[in-house]
DNA sequence: CGCGCCTTTGACGGCTCTCAACTTTCGTGG
DNA sequence: CCACGAAAGTTGAGAGCCGTCAAAGGCGCG
Protein backbone atom coordinates (compact mmCIF):
# COMPACT_ATOMS: atom_id res chain seq x y z
CA UNK A 1 0.00 0.00 0.00
CA UNK A 2 3.10 2.01 0.59
CA UNK A 3 4.49 1.98 -3.46
CA UNK A 4 3.71 2.95 -6.82
CA UNK A 5 1.65 5.63 -5.51
CA UNK A 6 3.68 8.05 -7.48
CA UNK A 7 3.85 9.13 -10.93
CA UNK A 8 7.64 9.77 -9.83
CA UNK A 9 9.33 9.79 -13.88
CA UNK A 10 11.75 12.49 -12.59
CA UNK A 11 12.89 10.32 -9.93
CA UNK A 12 15.91 8.63 -10.80
CA UNK A 13 15.52 5.05 -9.15
CA UNK A 14 19.03 4.32 -8.00
CA UNK A 15 19.18 7.47 -5.48
CA UNK A 16 17.72 5.64 -2.87
CA UNK A 17 19.71 6.34 0.35
CA UNK A 18 21.51 8.93 -0.79
CA UNK A 19 21.24 12.08 0.03
CA UNK A 20 21.05 14.13 -3.11
CA UNK A 21 20.97 17.66 -1.58
CA UNK A 22 22.97 20.66 -3.53
CA UNK A 23 26.21 19.52 -1.93
CA UNK A 24 27.40 22.01 -0.43
CA UNK A 25 26.08 25.77 -0.59
CA UNK A 26 28.04 28.86 -1.61
CA UNK A 27 30.64 29.94 -0.26
CA UNK A 28 29.34 32.96 0.17
CA UNK A 29 26.85 30.99 2.70
CA UNK A 30 28.94 28.40 4.09
CA UNK A 31 29.80 29.31 7.53
CA UNK A 32 33.01 26.55 7.74
CA UNK A 33 34.18 28.35 4.32
CA UNK A 34 33.96 31.51 6.06
CA UNK A 35 35.81 30.65 8.79
CA UNK A 36 38.39 28.40 7.25
CA UNK A 37 39.09 31.16 4.38
CA UNK A 38 39.41 33.90 7.23
CA UNK A 39 41.56 32.38 9.48
CA UNK A 40 43.82 30.49 7.30
CA UNK A 41 42.93 27.09 9.48
CA UNK A 42 44.00 23.94 7.93
CA UNK A 43 40.44 21.56 7.01
CA UNK A 44 40.99 17.62 6.48
CA UNK A 45 38.16 15.04 5.06
CA UNK A 46 37.20 11.80 6.77
CA UNK A 47 34.45 9.58 5.56
CA UNK A 48 32.32 6.91 7.98
CA UNK A 49 30.45 3.98 7.11
CA UNK A 50 27.02 4.08 7.94
CA UNK A 51 25.97 3.69 11.64
CA UNK A 52 29.50 4.74 12.34
CA UNK A 53 30.30 6.23 15.46
CA UNK A 54 31.74 9.90 14.79
CA UNK A 55 32.04 10.69 18.56
CA UNK A 56 30.65 10.09 21.67
CA UNK A 57 28.94 11.70 24.54
CA UNK A 58 30.93 13.25 27.14
CA UNK A 59 34.39 12.87 24.49
CA UNK A 60 36.53 15.34 24.34
CA UNK A 61 35.51 17.93 21.67
CA UNK A 62 38.90 17.72 19.27
CA UNK A 63 37.24 18.55 15.62
CA UNK A 64 34.39 20.80 14.49
CA UNK A 65 32.71 19.19 11.82
CA UNK A 66 30.74 20.21 8.20
CA UNK A 67 28.87 17.14 6.86
CA UNK A 68 30.30 17.21 2.60
CA UNK A 69 27.69 14.19 1.80
CA UNK A 70 25.94 11.95 3.59
CA UNK A 71 24.09 12.43 7.56
CA UNK A 72 24.60 12.54 10.71
CA UNK A 73 22.43 12.20 13.65
CA UNK A 74 22.79 13.68 17.27
CA UNK A 75 21.67 12.27 20.05
CA UNK A 76 21.66 11.34 23.89
CA UNK A 77 21.12 8.24 25.70
CA UNK A 78 19.45 7.32 29.08
CA UNK A 79 21.37 4.73 31.09
CA UNK A 80 18.38 1.96 30.08
CA UNK A 81 19.09 2.69 26.14
CA UNK A 82 16.24 5.27 25.44
CA UNK A 83 17.62 8.01 22.91
CA UNK A 84 17.16 11.82 21.95
CA UNK A 85 18.41 12.71 19.10
CA UNK A 86 18.65 16.02 19.20
CA UNK A 87 19.01 17.01 15.73
CA UNK A 88 20.24 15.55 11.92
CA UNK A 89 22.80 16.99 10.50
CA UNK A 90 22.55 17.40 6.21
CA UNK A 91 25.14 18.68 3.96
CA UNK A 92 26.56 21.75 4.39
CA UNK A 93 25.54 22.16 8.51
CA UNK A 94 28.23 22.30 10.99
CA UNK A 95 27.63 20.16 13.95
CA UNK A 96 30.28 19.14 16.89
CA UNK A 97 31.25 22.86 18.01
CA UNK A 98 31.00 22.71 21.13
CA UNK A 99 31.54 25.78 23.84
CA UNK A 100 33.64 23.35 25.88
CA UNK A 101 35.90 20.53 26.01
CA UNK A 102 33.98 17.63 25.34
CA UNK A 103 30.72 16.95 23.24
CA UNK A 104 27.37 16.79 25.32
CA UNK A 105 26.12 14.43 22.70
CA UNK A 106 27.14 11.99 20.53
CA UNK A 107 27.09 11.31 16.60
CA UNK A 108 26.83 8.86 14.07
CA UNK A 109 26.70 8.67 10.00
CA UNK A 110 22.82 7.80 9.26
CA UNK A 111 24.38 6.30 5.81
CA UNK A 112 27.68 6.79 4.07
CA UNK A 113 29.04 10.37 4.99
CA UNK A 114 32.38 12.35 4.27
CA UNK A 115 32.65 15.18 6.50
CA UNK A 116 35.34 18.18 6.58
CA UNK A 117 36.86 18.97 9.88
CA UNK A 118 39.00 21.45 11.35
CA UNK A 119 40.38 21.52 15.03
CA UNK A 120 38.42 22.75 17.81
CA UNK A 121 41.61 24.68 19.33
CA UNK A 122 42.32 26.13 16.36
CA UNK A 123 39.03 27.40 15.92
CA UNK A 124 39.58 28.76 19.51
CA UNK A 125 42.64 30.48 18.94
CA UNK A 126 41.36 32.32 15.83
CA UNK A 127 38.60 33.11 17.63
CA UNK A 128 40.92 34.96 19.97
CA UNK A 129 42.40 37.33 17.75
CA UNK A 130 40.00 37.66 15.60
CA UNK A 131 36.23 39.26 16.18
CA UNK A 132 34.77 37.94 13.09
CA UNK A 133 35.42 34.33 13.63
CA UNK A 134 34.48 35.00 17.48
CA UNK A 135 30.44 35.99 16.12
CA UNK A 136 30.65 33.43 13.52
CA UNK A 137 31.11 30.58 16.42
CA UNK A 138 28.43 32.37 18.54
CA UNK A 139 26.19 32.57 15.18
CA UNK A 140 26.77 28.46 14.89
CA UNK A 141 25.18 28.26 18.77
CA UNK A 142 22.82 30.34 18.00
CA UNK A 143 21.48 28.34 15.16
CA UNK A 144 21.51 25.19 17.00
CA UNK A 145 20.05 26.81 20.03
CA UNK A 146 16.95 28.38 18.00
CA UNK A 147 16.28 24.57 16.50
CA UNK A 148 16.63 23.38 20.01
CA UNK A 149 14.04 26.07 21.30
CA UNK A 150 11.77 25.02 18.87
CA UNK A 151 12.07 21.47 18.93
CA UNK A 152 10.99 21.66 22.97
CA UNK A 153 7.79 22.93 21.57
CA UNK A 154 7.37 20.00 19.89
CA UNK A 155 8.36 17.92 21.93
CA UNK A 156 6.37 19.11 25.10
CA UNK A 157 3.24 19.95 23.36
CA UNK A 158 2.90 18.85 20.05
CA UNK A 159 0.20 15.70 19.50
CA UNK A 160 2.06 12.75 17.48
CA UNK A 161 0.09 14.13 13.95
CA UNK A 162 1.89 17.55 14.60
CA UNK A 163 5.15 16.05 15.46
CA UNK A 164 5.69 14.27 12.11
CA UNK A 165 3.63 17.22 9.95
CA UNK A 166 6.54 19.24 11.97
CA UNK A 167 9.02 16.98 10.55
CA UNK A 168 8.13 16.45 7.39
CA UNK A 169 8.00 20.37 6.72
CA UNK A 170 11.39 20.77 7.93
CA UNK A 171 12.94 18.09 6.24
CA UNK A 172 10.85 19.17 3.20
CA UNK A 173 13.04 22.43 3.34
CA UNK A 174 15.95 20.86 4.06
CA UNK A 175 16.31 18.41 1.19
CA UNK A 176 13.54 18.65 -0.80
CA UNK A 177 15.16 18.34 -4.61
CA UNK A 178 12.59 18.51 -7.61
CA UNK A 179 9.31 18.34 -4.81
CA UNK A 180 10.78 15.37 -3.41
CA UNK A 181 12.57 13.99 -0.73
CA UNK A 182 14.70 11.35 0.02
CA UNK A 183 14.81 10.35 3.94
CA UNK A 184 18.15 9.23 4.94
CA UNK A 185 17.24 7.80 8.18
CA UNK A 186 14.98 5.13 9.69
CA UNK A 187 11.50 5.07 11.22
CA UNK A 188 13.44 4.32 14.35
CA UNK A 189 15.51 7.67 14.02
CA UNK A 190 12.36 9.86 13.20
CA UNK A 191 10.74 8.60 16.10
CA UNK A 192 14.02 8.80 18.60
CA UNK A 193 14.13 12.68 17.11
CA UNK A 194 10.09 13.32 17.52
CA UNK A 195 9.92 11.71 21.00
CA UNK A 196 8.01 8.75 19.19
CA UNK A 197 7.92 5.47 18.86
CA UNK A 198 8.92 4.06 14.98
CA UNK A 199 5.07 2.73 15.08
CA UNK A 200 3.48 5.81 16.04
CA UNK A 201 5.79 7.41 12.74
CA UNK A 202 4.76 4.41 10.78
CA UNK A 203 0.93 5.41 11.67
CA UNK A 204 0.60 9.13 11.11
CA UNK A 205 2.52 8.65 7.89
CA UNK A 206 0.47 5.89 6.29
CA UNK A 207 -2.87 8.22 7.64
CA UNK A 208 -1.40 10.99 5.64
CA UNK A 209 -0.71 9.01 2.37
CA UNK A 210 -4.28 8.00 2.95
CA UNK A 211 -5.40 11.42 2.70
CA UNK A 212 -3.27 12.36 -0.06
CA UNK A 213 -1.30 14.73 1.78
CA UNK A 214 1.88 13.05 0.94
CA UNK A 215 2.88 10.02 -1.89
CA UNK A 216 5.38 7.60 -1.13
CA UNK A 217 8.12 5.98 -4.15
CA UNK A 218 9.39 3.61 -1.20
CA UNK A 219 8.81 4.21 2.41
CA UNK A 220 12.10 6.63 2.09
CA UNK A 221 11.01 8.73 -0.75
CA UNK A 222 8.07 11.52 0.01
CA UNK A 223 6.10 14.05 -2.00
CA UNK A 224 4.68 16.49 -0.21
CA UNK A 225 1.13 16.82 -2.51
CA UNK A 226 -0.48 19.53 -0.11
CA UNK A 227 2.05 21.84 1.97
CA UNK A 228 -1.02 23.85 3.31
CA UNK A 229 -2.53 21.47 4.22
CA UNK A 230 0.98 19.83 6.33
CA UNK A 231 1.16 23.27 8.08
CA UNK A 232 -2.60 23.45 9.17
CA UNK A 233 -1.81 19.91 11.38
CA UNK A 234 1.50 21.41 12.71
CA UNK A 235 -0.12 23.75 15.34
CA UNK B 1 -1.74 16.29 54.04
CA UNK B 2 1.13 18.80 52.69
CA UNK B 3 1.86 20.78 54.87
CA UNK B 4 3.50 20.78 58.80
CA UNK B 5 5.67 17.99 57.65
CA UNK B 6 8.76 19.59 58.54
CA UNK B 7 10.59 20.73 61.70
CA UNK B 8 11.61 23.70 59.62
CA UNK B 9 13.36 25.82 62.77
CA UNK B 10 15.61 26.90 60.20
CA UNK B 11 12.53 28.83 57.80
CA UNK B 12 11.37 32.44 58.47
CA UNK B 13 7.74 31.95 57.74
CA UNK B 14 7.56 35.06 55.90
CA UNK B 15 9.67 33.74 53.23
CA UNK B 16 7.13 32.57 51.21
CA UNK B 17 7.24 33.70 47.21
CA UNK B 18 10.45 35.66 47.40
CA UNK B 19 13.30 33.81 46.49
CA UNK B 20 16.05 33.76 49.31
CA UNK B 21 18.95 33.12 46.72
CA UNK B 22 22.29 34.97 47.35
CA UNK B 23 21.09 38.44 45.21
CA UNK B 24 23.87 37.92 42.25
CA UNK B 25 26.99 35.85 42.57
CA UNK B 26 30.26 37.25 42.85
CA UNK B 27 31.25 39.89 40.52
CA UNK B 28 34.09 37.04 38.83
CA UNK B 29 31.47 35.10 38.36
CA UNK B 30 28.69 37.39 37.48
CA UNK B 31 29.02 37.48 33.22
CA UNK B 32 27.01 40.77 32.77
CA UNK B 33 29.21 42.68 35.13
CA UNK B 34 32.45 41.38 33.17
CA UNK B 35 30.69 42.40 30.26
CA UNK B 36 29.29 46.28 31.11
CA UNK B 37 32.68 46.70 33.42
CA UNK B 38 35.02 45.46 30.14
CA UNK B 39 33.27 47.35 27.79
CA UNK B 40 32.07 50.12 30.13
CA UNK B 41 28.33 49.50 29.05
CA UNK B 42 25.33 51.47 30.82
CA UNK B 43 23.32 48.72 32.48
CA UNK B 44 19.82 50.18 33.91
CA UNK B 45 17.79 48.39 36.48
CA UNK B 46 13.87 47.55 36.40
CA UNK B 47 10.90 46.01 37.53
CA UNK B 48 8.26 44.07 36.55
CA UNK B 49 4.76 42.60 38.56
CA UNK B 50 4.15 39.51 38.84
CA UNK B 51 2.69 37.93 35.51
CA UNK B 52 4.19 41.16 34.06
CA UNK B 53 5.26 40.69 30.25
CA UNK B 54 8.69 41.71 29.78
CA UNK B 55 8.67 41.14 25.84
CA UNK B 56 6.76 38.82 23.90
CA UNK B 57 7.67 36.13 21.10
CA UNK B 58 9.27 37.49 17.80
CA UNK B 59 9.11 41.05 19.66
CA UNK B 60 12.05 43.13 18.54
CA UNK B 61 15.21 42.11 20.62
CA UNK B 62 16.20 45.87 22.02
CA UNK B 63 17.73 44.44 25.87
CA UNK B 64 19.77 41.85 27.53
CA UNK B 65 18.46 41.19 30.75
CA UNK B 66 20.20 39.72 34.27
CA UNK B 67 17.69 39.02 36.96
CA UNK B 68 18.73 41.04 40.22
CA UNK B 69 15.82 39.46 42.47
CA UNK B 70 12.81 37.62 41.71
CA UNK B 71 12.45 35.19 39.03
CA UNK B 72 11.17 34.50 35.22
CA UNK B 73 10.07 32.37 32.45
CA UNK B 74 10.95 32.31 29.24
CA UNK B 75 7.80 30.67 26.72
CA UNK B 76 6.53 29.75 23.50
CA UNK B 77 2.85 29.65 22.97
CA UNK B 78 1.02 27.13 20.02
CA UNK B 79 -1.94 28.82 18.56
CA UNK B 80 -4.32 27.18 20.82
CA UNK B 81 -2.38 28.42 23.90
CA UNK B 82 -0.56 25.16 24.58
CA UNK B 83 2.97 26.62 26.60
CA UNK B 84 6.07 24.96 26.66
CA UNK B 85 8.22 27.28 29.29
CA UNK B 86 12.33 26.45 28.21
CA UNK B 87 13.59 28.15 31.27
CA UNK B 88 13.53 29.57 34.46
CA UNK B 89 15.80 32.37 35.08
CA UNK B 90 16.59 33.15 38.54
CA UNK B 91 18.41 35.69 40.96
CA UNK B 92 21.94 36.27 38.27
CA UNK B 93 20.75 34.59 35.17
CA UNK B 94 21.19 36.48 32.09
CA UNK B 95 18.21 36.09 29.67
CA UNK B 96 17.13 37.66 26.45
CA UNK B 97 19.96 37.44 24.62
CA UNK B 98 19.67 36.95 21.13
CA UNK B 99 21.70 36.58 18.03
CA UNK B 100 19.11 37.78 15.84
CA UNK B 101 16.61 40.94 16.07
CA UNK B 102 13.74 39.53 17.81
CA UNK B 103 13.33 37.69 20.81
CA UNK B 104 12.63 33.61 19.86
CA UNK B 105 10.87 33.03 23.44
CA UNK B 106 8.14 35.80 25.58
CA UNK B 107 9.51 36.57 28.80
CA UNK B 108 7.19 37.40 31.83
CA UNK B 109 8.03 37.81 36.12
CA UNK B 110 6.63 34.56 37.70
CA UNK B 111 6.70 36.87 40.70
CA UNK B 112 7.87 40.24 41.13
CA UNK B 113 11.35 40.68 39.93
CA UNK B 114 14.07 43.11 39.65
CA UNK B 115 16.27 43.24 36.22
CA UNK B 116 19.61 44.80 35.71
CA UNK B 117 19.26 45.48 31.22
CA UNK B 118 21.78 46.68 28.78
CA UNK B 119 20.95 47.39 25.19
CA UNK B 120 21.55 44.75 22.89
CA UNK B 121 23.07 47.15 20.42
CA UNK B 122 25.42 48.29 23.11
CA UNK B 123 26.81 44.39 23.09
CA UNK B 124 27.01 44.02 19.71
CA UNK B 125 29.49 46.51 19.06
CA UNK B 126 31.52 45.77 22.07
CA UNK B 127 31.74 42.25 20.49
CA UNK B 128 32.81 43.60 17.08
CA UNK B 129 35.87 45.67 18.63
CA UNK B 130 36.53 43.15 21.72
CA UNK B 131 37.07 39.66 21.58
CA UNK B 132 36.65 39.15 25.54
CA UNK B 133 33.00 40.13 24.76
CA UNK B 134 32.36 38.47 21.94
CA UNK B 135 33.53 34.82 23.33
CA UNK B 136 31.12 36.03 26.63
CA UNK B 137 28.17 36.27 24.45
CA UNK B 138 29.17 32.86 22.93
CA UNK B 139 29.38 31.51 26.34
CA UNK B 140 26.13 32.45 27.35
CA UNK B 141 24.44 31.48 23.91
CA UNK B 142 26.27 28.02 24.54
CA UNK B 143 25.15 27.52 27.93
CA UNK B 144 21.65 28.01 27.00
CA UNK B 145 22.26 25.54 24.24
CA UNK B 146 23.13 23.21 26.91
CA UNK B 147 20.32 22.78 28.66
CA UNK B 148 18.38 23.24 26.28
CA UNK B 149 19.62 20.07 24.96
CA UNK B 150 19.55 18.41 28.08
CA UNK B 151 16.01 19.24 28.74
CA UNK B 152 15.32 18.37 24.75
CA UNK B 153 15.86 14.44 26.34
CA UNK B 154 13.82 15.29 29.48
CA UNK B 155 10.38 16.20 27.21
CA UNK B 156 11.55 13.76 24.54
CA UNK B 157 11.98 10.54 26.83
CA UNK B 158 11.95 10.81 30.09
CA UNK B 159 8.77 9.39 32.31
CA UNK B 160 6.56 11.95 34.23
CA UNK B 161 8.09 10.70 37.46
CA UNK B 162 11.64 11.00 36.08
CA UNK B 163 10.67 14.59 34.89
CA UNK B 164 9.42 15.54 38.61
CA UNK B 165 13.03 14.17 39.56
CA UNK B 166 15.00 16.04 37.33
CA UNK B 167 13.06 19.34 38.16
CA UNK B 168 14.04 19.21 41.85
CA UNK B 169 17.25 18.33 41.42
CA UNK B 170 18.07 21.08 39.19
CA UNK B 171 15.91 23.83 41.38
CA UNK B 172 17.76 22.05 44.30
CA UNK B 173 20.59 23.20 42.72
CA UNK B 174 19.91 26.55 41.73
CA UNK B 175 17.75 28.07 44.54
CA UNK B 176 18.07 25.77 47.79
CA UNK B 177 19.13 27.66 50.66
CA UNK B 178 19.66 25.74 54.33
CA UNK B 179 18.51 22.49 52.49
CA UNK B 180 15.43 24.10 51.42
CA UNK B 181 13.87 25.69 48.27
CA UNK B 182 11.20 27.99 47.82
CA UNK B 183 9.59 27.59 44.80
CA UNK B 184 8.59 30.86 43.04
CA UNK B 185 6.15 29.19 40.49
CA UNK B 186 3.04 27.58 40.28
CA UNK B 187 2.02 23.96 39.62
CA UNK B 188 1.29 24.58 35.84
CA UNK B 189 4.58 26.40 35.66
CA UNK B 190 6.21 23.46 36.24
CA UNK B 191 4.29 21.59 34.64
CA UNK B 192 4.30 23.45 30.92
CA UNK B 193 8.46 23.60 31.71
CA UNK B 194 8.24 19.74 31.90
CA UNK B 195 5.85 19.02 29.20
CA UNK B 196 2.72 17.72 31.84
CA UNK B 197 -0.30 18.43 33.46
CA UNK B 198 -0.11 20.13 36.37
CA UNK B 199 -2.07 17.98 37.61
CA UNK B 200 0.36 14.89 36.85
CA UNK B 201 3.25 17.13 38.58
CA UNK B 202 1.07 17.45 41.94
CA UNK B 203 0.66 13.50 41.83
CA UNK B 204 4.37 13.33 41.53
CA UNK B 205 4.88 15.69 44.40
CA UNK B 206 2.81 13.66 46.34
CA UNK B 207 4.06 10.33 45.70
CA UNK B 208 7.76 11.65 46.34
CA UNK B 209 6.24 13.41 49.87
CA UNK B 210 4.80 10.18 50.44
CA UNK B 211 7.58 8.08 50.17
CA UNK B 212 9.70 10.50 52.35
CA UNK B 213 11.90 11.61 49.41
CA UNK B 214 10.63 15.44 50.15
CA UNK B 215 9.16 17.41 52.81
CA UNK B 216 7.05 20.28 52.53
CA UNK B 217 6.05 23.56 53.92
CA UNK B 218 3.74 25.01 52.02
CA UNK B 219 3.69 23.77 48.84
CA UNK B 220 5.84 25.98 47.37
CA UNK B 221 8.61 25.72 49.87
CA UNK B 222 10.14 22.13 49.50
CA UNK B 223 12.94 20.01 51.37
CA UNK B 224 14.61 17.14 49.80
CA UNK B 225 15.09 14.38 51.88
CA UNK B 226 16.84 11.86 49.93
CA UNK B 227 18.93 13.09 46.79
CA UNK B 228 20.33 9.87 46.30
CA UNK B 229 16.73 8.26 45.72
CA UNK B 230 15.58 11.35 43.61
CA UNK B 231 18.67 10.65 41.74
CA UNK B 232 18.40 7.33 41.10
CA UNK B 233 14.75 8.29 39.78
CA UNK B 234 15.93 10.50 37.82
CA UNK B 235 17.12 8.10 34.95
C1' DC C 1 -11.44 37.53 58.39
C1' DG C 2 -13.10 36.01 54.03
C1' DC C 3 -12.82 35.52 49.23
C1' DG C 4 -10.31 33.61 45.42
C1' DC C 5 -6.58 31.30 43.49
C1' DC C 6 -3.70 27.37 44.01
C1' DT C 7 -3.25 22.69 44.99
C1' DT C 8 -4.76 18.18 45.74
C1' DT C 9 -7.34 14.15 44.77
C1' DG C 10 -10.54 11.06 42.31
C1' DA C 11 -12.77 8.91 38.26
C1' DC C 12 -12.56 8.15 33.68
C1' DG C 13 -10.99 8.28 28.92
C1' DG C 14 -7.80 8.40 25.20
C1' DC C 15 -3.45 8.86 22.91
C1' DT C 16 0.50 6.62 22.46
C1' DC C 17 3.31 2.55 23.70
C1' DT C 18 4.05 -2.40 23.72
C1' DC C 19 3.95 -6.71 21.73
C1' DA C 20 3.29 -9.33 17.79
C1' DA C 21 2.66 -10.88 13.07
C1' DC C 22 2.96 -9.93 8.46
C1' DT C 23 4.70 -7.49 4.30
C1' DT C 24 7.92 -5.02 1.71
C1' DT C 25 12.32 -3.50 0.61
C1' DC C 26 17.04 -3.91 0.01
C1' DG C 27 21.65 -5.91 0.00
C1' DT C 28 24.11 -9.98 -1.30
C1' DG C 29 25.55 -13.70 -3.88
C1' DG C 30 24.73 -17.26 -7.07
C1' DC D 1 19.42 -11.05 -13.61
C1' DC D 2 17.24 -13.47 -10.33
C1' DA D 3 16.88 -15.65 -5.74
C1' DC D 4 17.37 -15.43 -1.09
C1' DG D 5 17.71 -13.70 3.60
C1' DA D 6 17.79 -10.02 6.68
C1' DA D 7 16.45 -5.56 7.83
C1' DA D 8 12.96 -2.08 7.66
C1' DG D 9 8.31 -0.89 7.56
C1' DT D 10 3.33 -1.60 8.24
C1' DT D 11 -0.61 -2.94 10.68
C1' DG D 12 -3.43 -4.81 14.48
C1' DA D 13 -4.83 -5.70 19.33
C1' DG D 14 -4.48 -4.57 23.86
C1' DA D 15 -2.51 -2.12 27.86
C1' DG D 16 -0.98 1.72 30.49
C1' DC D 17 0.51 6.24 31.49
C1' DC D 18 -0.91 10.56 31.54
C1' DG D 19 -4.55 13.97 30.29
C1' DT D 20 -9.23 15.67 31.06
C1' DC D 21 -12.93 16.85 33.86
C1' DA D 22 -14.64 17.62 38.27
C1' DA D 23 -14.88 18.76 43.14
C1' DA D 24 -13.07 19.67 47.57
C1' DG D 25 -9.61 21.61 50.58
C1' DG D 26 -5.95 24.89 51.80
C1' DC D 27 -3.41 28.88 51.70
C1' DG D 28 -2.47 33.64 50.83
C1' DC D 29 -3.67 38.20 49.95
C1' DG D 30 -6.53 42.08 50.46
Amino acid sequence: MLNQSIANSVVSTNATHTVPSPAVPSPAANPFAEITGHAGLIASEFSYKKDEEIYGEDEPAEYVYQVISGAVRSYKLLSDGRRQIGAFHLPGDVFGLEFGSVHRLAAEAIIDTTVRLVKRRSLEQAAGTDVTVARKLWTMTAHDLRHAEDHMLLLGRKTAMERVATFLLEMDRRLAVAGMMALPMCRRDIGDYLGLTLETVSRALSQLHSQGVLGFSGARQIVLRNRQRLRSMDA
